[in-house]
DNA sequence: ACAATGACTTAGAAACTCAGTA
DNA sequence: TACTGAGTTTCTAAGTCATTGT
């Protein structure tokens, strides 16, 4: 590859030298970019972040990749390549960075005032900008989403919207213009406008766009990056979140409250002593407060007025911050991996203890965290979704079997099932009939100790009224060093996806296409241990509905050609049907021509609205050629020869053989998310390991941030294993 | 003791991007 | 040569857990 030869060029294994830094200071400050003023290098810059892609496809095409002139994103990504700070002496205990330096923070632009009226009773009512910006997010609201989609979650949503909107009008306005039925509000004004805000946005021009593109960039580079220590890193979330209506997830009590707009007033900003304080960003403002603590990773600190919680800009998942604790995490879930059998012991040995009623459960609950992989489950406050993890299970989240006939034993395997029911972490649902026999003596043990735990108890009571987070983690660290609930979810992923890749051997003579499907099977059995789930969109619904229709349709040609066949052999040429000629796509490129036409002449928003309607006019008329297109697709010219029918009908097979696959995957995976095991529990070694010993590039598992992320990862030998080195079992 | 807070990880949805394709 | 849909990135909510405050 070609890092290996550039990186004696990179800047000095990564760190910049003392000297720049200090340049940059006195220019522009920690940016790692050379601009000194402002517009001037604006062009000059531009072709230099955009080399990076011809790089890319000339060296796809074979040719030698130019190493001179190499643009400033790439050198800055080597410059973060290069250092290896798994390879580098740790900082003292509780220390994060000796210095730090970054720009601060970017804040959305002001609202500008549409003018377009939302209805009252019908009527246009005049808003001050400061209501008809809450207004507009109200309509910027997809009435069909999770929030307004749903009565129950719109009643909430809309409480607590129109509460406070009524508490603006009274506040801003002596008068509150008669507004005082949701039911007679009408957004809908407002929601067109944006609507067609979108479309202006969409149809922008070649040159509009790259215009907005160019914008994001300048902005990446200027906010983008920090100086830790002497290196480049990449900044996470440098943007702050622009205000709008709270979206909580479930049943959020808060879902509607206004998040209020943040101001550089309400953040404290982080940085080494000696760095240069980020100029404020706002004319006119300023920071609330410096501050230099190295103990922390954060870069800036706001407090958000929903949840009333601290929020933080910091760097990204690719940084050394993250990855060393990213490392760390695995590295102890490893050490659980050498312990977890006296562990496992120590529960399973106190899951009967008749006279002590914590410790069982204590142990209740750890086998449940280690068996079903569920999440501790803190307590939840009066102003949140009310969700549970293992120490909040109430008893209305589990069903009993029904008791037995007076007292008819074993009446089947029924008898040592319970159906678990309830909301997880993002309102996720939990559901499944756990069948403790299955896990042998000590699975029935726990069952009769969630029996006897409930016992007298009311549905919403707590099954483990004696537990809390705090208790169940006290009790873990005593059996090994930082071991917390938590863990055992990273160590049953990561021991379940070891267990689940096929060997070399299992991959014999398959393609490299195959051996990432079975990758993709191994991630979801992990996937599925963890619950991870998604919720099937719409469009998603109608994706696979139109992969079924084209499935049919392609059946229904099959059947046709082989139709064709048996006409063949009895010479009926004649009656075969040959293709028409197609007149729609002809009629549907010349509208098409048209619409593009009016686009490039429209000037005003009135035309540019109606340029917009006849492209969609157009692209109506193109669907259906197209569709009428395909409809015949099967169908020759003129009569065919057998052979040609024959090759036909082969390319058939494969393409309905093709599909079928495709929509089995989609199917089985429409509810499952690979994503979260992979980003935030599957330790990567494993999957780095694997991919060189079964010869699967990287890059086919990890996409690039992922590549990123794992940079530590990436050296391991094939001969790597899952399975604790270090630290000995105590 | 235990409630509140602070810092950080984990999470799914939404927005965006880009490659395959008609 | 624009479209489409899959894949990726961004966004920010919602967890965990140790520390701090009362």
């Amino acid at each position: 590859m070609s890092e290996s030869e550039e990186e004696e060029e990179s800047e000095e294994d990564g760190r910049v030298t003392k000297k720049k830094v200090s340049a940059k200071k006195k220019t522009k400050g920690a940016v790692p970019k050379k601009t000194t003023t402002k517009a001037a290098p604006k062009t000059k810059r531009k072709p230099a972040l955009k080399s990076k892609k011809p790089t890319v496809k000339k060296e796809a095409k074979g040719e030698l990749p130019k190493t001179a002139l190499s643009s400033k994103a790439v050198r800055i990504e080597q410059a973060m390549k290069a250092f290896k700070w798994w390879d580098q002496e740790p900082l003292p205990q509780g220390i994060q960075w000796r210095a730090l330096e970054h720009n601060g923070i970017f804040f959305p632009p002001d609202y500008v005032p549409h003018g377009v009226k939302m209805l009252y009773d019908g009527k246009e009512v005049e808003l001050p900008s400061d209501l008809e910006e809450v207004a507009t997010f109200f309509a910027s609201m997809p009435p069909d989403g999770p929030q307004l989609g749903h009565p129950d979650t719109r009643k909430i949503f809309v409480k607590n919207f129109f509460g406070q909107f009524k508490e603006m009008l009274k506040d801003k306005l002596e008068d509150d213009l008669g507004i005082k039925d949701f039911d007679k509000c009408d957004f809908s004004p407002i929601r067109a406008h944006l609507e067609t805000q979108k479309m202006i946005k969409k149809a922008a021009t070649v040159e509009e766009k790259a215009l907005v593109k160019a914008g994001k960039e300048e902005r990446q580079d200027h906010y983008g990056y920090a100086i830790v220590d002497g290196r480049i890193e990449k900044v996470g979330n440098f943007n702050m979140e622009p205000p709008g209506l709270f979206r909580g997830r479930g049943m959020h009590p808060l879902m509607g409250m206004i998040k209020e707009r943040c101001l550089p007033e309400n953040i404290i900003v982080n940085l080494g002593p000696d760095a240069r304080v980020p100029p404020c960003p706002l004319p006119g403002h300023a920071w609330d407060r410096v501050q230099h603590d190295n103990k922390v990773t954060w870069l800036a600190s706001w407090k958000e007025n929903v949840l009333n919680g601290v929020k933080y800009v910091m760097l990204a998942a690719s940084s050394s911050f993250k990855g060393k604790s990213d490392m760390e995490k695995y590295d102890k879930a490893a050490r659980l991996k050498q312990c977890i059998g006296r562990i496992r012991r120590d529960y399973e040995g106190n899951l009967g203890k008749k006279a002590d009623r914590e410790a069982k459960q204590i142990a209740t609950a750890m086998w449940i965290i280690d068996k079903l992989a569920l999440r501790v489950g803190g307590e939840k406050g009066e102003d949140e979704a009310d969700t549970v993890g293992c120490c909040s299970l109430r008893l209305e989240h589990l069903r009993f079997p029904p008791p037995l006939e007076d007292g008819g034993e074993s009446s089947g395997a029924k008898q040592y099932e319970i159906e678990l029911e309830f909301l997880g972490k993002d309102s996720m649902l939990f559901k499944q009939t756990i069948d403790f026999a299955s896990y042998g003596e000590n699975g029935k043990q726990v069952f009769k100790n969630l029996r006897h735990f409930v016992k007298d108890k009311k549905p919403e009571q707590d099954v483990f009224e004696m537990l809390t987070p705090s208790v169940l983690n006290a009790h873990l660290g005593s059996l090994m060093p930082g071991l917390s609930a938590k863990v055992f979810r990273t160590y049953n992923a990561s021991e379940t996806l070891q267990n689940e890749l096929p060997t070399v051997e299992d991959l014999a003579g398959m393609s490299v296409g195959d051996k990432v499907v079975a990758y993709n099977d191994a991630n979801r059995k992990v996937a599925i241990l963890c619950n991870h789930q998604r919720t099937v969109t719409k469009t998603m619904e109608t994706a696979l509905g139109n992969l079924q229709e084209r499935l049919q349709l392609l059946k229904d040609q099959k059947k046709e050609l082989l139709g064709q066949k048996e006409l063949l052999k009895s010479g009926k040429t004649n009656k075969i049907r040959t293709r028409k000629d197609d007149v729609l796509t002809d009629k549907a490129v010349k509208a098409m021509d048209k619409a593009e036409d009016l686009r490039k002449k429209a000037a005003t928003p009135e035309e540019k609205i109606k340029a917009s309607h006849a492209l969609d006019e157009a692209k109506e008329l193109k669907r259906q050629a197209q569709a009428a297109k395909a409809k015949d697709a099967h169908l020759f010219a003129r009569p065919p020869t057998k052979e040609q029918v024959d090759r036909k009908i082969e390319q058939w097979r494969e393409k309905i053989t093709k599909l079928e696959l495709d929509i089995r995957n989609k199917d089985e995976n429409k509810e499952v998310a690979l994503g979260t095991s992979k980003i935030n529990y599957m330790d990567p070694r494993i999957s780095v390991a694997w991919c060189k010993r079964v010869e699967v590039p990287i890059e086919r598992i990890f996409a690039k941030t992922l590549r990123d992320k794992f940079v530590w990862a990436m050296g391991v030998p094939p001969s790597w294993r899952f399975e604790g080195t270090s630290k000995p079992e105590m």
